[in-house]
DNA sequence: TTGCGTGCAAAGGTTTTGCATGGCA
DNA sequence: TGCCATGCAAAACCTTTGCACGCAA
């Protein structure tokens, strides 16, 4: 539809999204990939193709924090566009990223809408917290 | 109780600070601040002194994404911290913050606690989505 | 004098941009 | 030939860090 020629680059990186489907990588990450393959994309082709695809809805950015570089998420494959409006759930402890399915929220999503007129961009959306495991390893120690 | 002494630069942090009580504040914001009144306060200055108070407890630190400096907002002050609950509410058209009590969504953090074990941190925490006003200057326009 | 906060400047890391090159139509 | 993607390197941005100075006890 959209793209009828590509170039080696940029099958390349299709190539790698379609295989990370579900997962998150940073832009670093598929840098290294390739390198240890002993192909050379260079970071700002990598930047430049995601900023394309992320304007076409193909995949997510994800902001972490300042600290870190931002996550990627392949999510353009059908059935998988459906499913792209999960939210993500940050450990601040371990740095676990963690997939929420947003059905789950739909209340909290229409008491935005509906009270506050705030339509959310769910994926673009980090909640920051403490995850179940980290919790429970906290709890065995004492708090600080 | 903590800080007996002062130096000139934390009063006039901490008075800053008090005044911007509830409001919205960059690191360079403080420093132009003090600029347009001739006095110097470095960036170092100004970020190692929110780093302590956000350690402290009494500054929260947001994170709004990769393209701006990162948000901080006093909540130091008695019956201001029981407060501090809440969420943020980042519009992705006009860039607005706002403030969203998290009363308003205990449903949806006991949800996370009880069946996933996830413990927000709130005010870590910024809803990207699209606000009121500019939802309905869209409706206006075609939406592209 | 000692200790600590400060300013300055440089470094750090991610991301963007300018420019010249090269491939495909 | 002409267009567009690419690589390289430099820039941009926010934030942190090293170092030397200066003020207060």
């Amino acid at each position: 539809m959209k793209a009828e020629y590509k170039t080696r680059q940029q099958e390349l990186l299709t190539s790698y999204l379609k295989q990370m489907q579900g997962k998150h990588f940073t832009a670093e990450e598929i840098c290294s990939h390739f390198e240890s393959k002993d192909i050379r994309v260079s970071p700002a082709t990598v930047y430049r193709y995601l900023e394309k695809m992320v304007r076409e809805g193909d995949v997510l950015k994800i902001f972490i924090d300042e600290h870190s570089a931002s996550c990627f998420e392949y999510v353009g494959d059908k059935g998988c566009k459906e499913k792209s409006g999960h939210f993500h759930l940050k450990c601040e402890e371990c740095g676990t990223l963690i997939h929420l399915d947003s059905s789950e929220l739909y209340d909290m999503q229409n008491f935005l809408a509906k009270k506050k007129g705030f339509k959310i961009d769910a994926p673009r959306t980090v909640f920051y917290g403490i995850c179940e495991k980290c919790s429970s390893r906290r709890e065995g120690k004492d708090e600080e």
